[in-house]
DNA sequence: ATTATGTAGTTGTATGATGACTTTCGGAAG
DNA sequence: CTTCCGAAAGTCATCATACAACTACATAAT
């Protein structure tokens, strides 16, 4: 049998809950709503997003399962107090500045090392599929020739859900929205980011990534992960170089002029 | 009768589907339905538990968010393959407090493996000497049987510290108010926490993350902070469960009185 | 002022129905 | 006999509604 094939088809199927959940978890972790403060009853939330109760009952089972809200009968839902407060101080410190973004990505380097050891031994089915959908999605942009950040970010974080821990999920996203590899809305995003043989190198490393994740070996995935996002370091600094070159440059010849 | 203070006990409402969530995960423990295989249909659970199917969904979907299962629109539920390395299977009946703790650990962990080998690289004499202070000073805690719980923090401080990286050590300050596997103000420290022989391990192997620093070895440093925190979280499960004997003791002794 | 009580609001549970998807099985075509 | 196709049954996903249990707050009674 020729599963190859079979393997390449694969249709995720996004269920209501799933998205109603990336939506009230993003506005959690941006502190839209303070801890301790109550949400949005059920009802009201059935209205904001258009869906059922059973809907949003489910979404909120999901967040109260990760932490992230407890609900009392009778009273609301109520947002925790610890998590908040934990990501929320991180993100306030990470400012715009290049040298603390190096950093961030160092931290980040070690959150994804780890998530991807995880992720090949606790991955599930429908997990390994998300990230090979993200995976492809990025070859299809890649062949389109359109912007292939947002699958970039999709693929790892895709691989940080399928360690069934959602702290390293919500670790991501905090210290993702600082420091993205592929950041194409950065104003030095030249074409070095976008040519074509930087994306295939990306998708070389990912496809290393994905196969360890795929055969369940740890170790090979923590390594595979580790040279990525090595490379991932070494070419922001040269990025950075770049930049301050193109300034030294413009400086001189407005000298000049 | 002043109950007031009573009330602190865990006399918690206990929600139907978070029974029938205890029930169905422990017959996934116990083996009865093999991986891969699928359980029971919605309409026959609701019928085994004698509850409606609202709460059957919802107890489904909390074993499927700690990846226990996985449901397949039109096919079933199914056991998930790769049941014995999620936490799940520990959180059997903790509460959703203690399993945020492990979760957090787990992250931690990736924070400290990473910090470590970064340790061994970018380590300079100050810092070496720092570390090696902290090891010393468990020592000499140790012998004057007095707490360890500081000393122990503060080798993995210097460790962090030793990164050059500052988030290094405001994450392992941030993530380490939520789990410190030696917090001696817990009310469950018992004298398992602080038994020579516990500290002793605790010891050695900071020894050896102390020789592979020093040696400058990145890779032995990983591998033996990894060793490490792992034992650390074994050790924090005992605990936790060695907590819940005594709730569950104290509950038998208060309702035979 | 304090206590008791009621009332509205919210979550928890039950029930029934419909759509979407998967599997299975039988029949038709080769 | 084998292969392909489609109908049908089974199952989860979602919707809608209703009632029960509980909480918080306002109101009334002492």
């Amino acid at each position: 049998m020729s599963q190859t094939v079979a393997d390449l088809r694969v249709e995720r199927k996004p269920k209501l809950s799933e998205t109603v959940v990336a939506a009230i978890r993003k506005q959690l972790l941006a502190g839209e709503i303070p801890p301790g403060q109550k949400l949005p009853t059920e009802g009201q939330l059935t209205e904001a997003f258009g869906v059922s109760r059973t809907v949003i009952r489910e979404a909120l089972a999901k967040l109260a399962a990760d932490g992230l809200v407890e609900a009392r009968q009778g009273a609301g839902v109520f947002v925790s107090e610890h998590i908040s407060t934990t990501f929320g101080v991180l993100a306030a410190d990470m400012g715009a500045k290049d040298s603390v973004a190096l950093n961030v990505l160092e931290v980040r380097l070690a959150i994804e090392i780890e998530s991807a050891g995880l992720a090949a031994i606790r991955r599930n089915a429908a997990q390994e599929a998300a990230i090979q959908e993200a995976f492809f999605e990025f070859e299809r942009l890649l062949l389109a020739s359109q912007p292939t950040g947002p699958a970039d970010l999709a693929f790892h974080r895709a691989i940080a859900s399928a360690t069934n821990n959602p702290f390293y999920v919500e670790m991501l996203d905090v210290l993702g929205r600082r420091a993205i590899p592929c950041d194409v809305t950065s104003p030095w995003s030249t074409e070095l980011v976008q040519s074509d043989e930087y994306q295939r190198g990306l998708q070389r490393e990912h496809l290393v990534i994905l196969n360890a994740i795929s055969a369940g070996d740890a170790e090979a995935a923590r390594e595979a992960m580790r040279t990525h996002l090595a490379h991932s370091q070494q070419r922001y600094r040269e990025r950075l170089q770049a930049r301050q070159a193109y300034y030294a440059n413009s400086l001189k010849a407005a000298s000049t002029e």
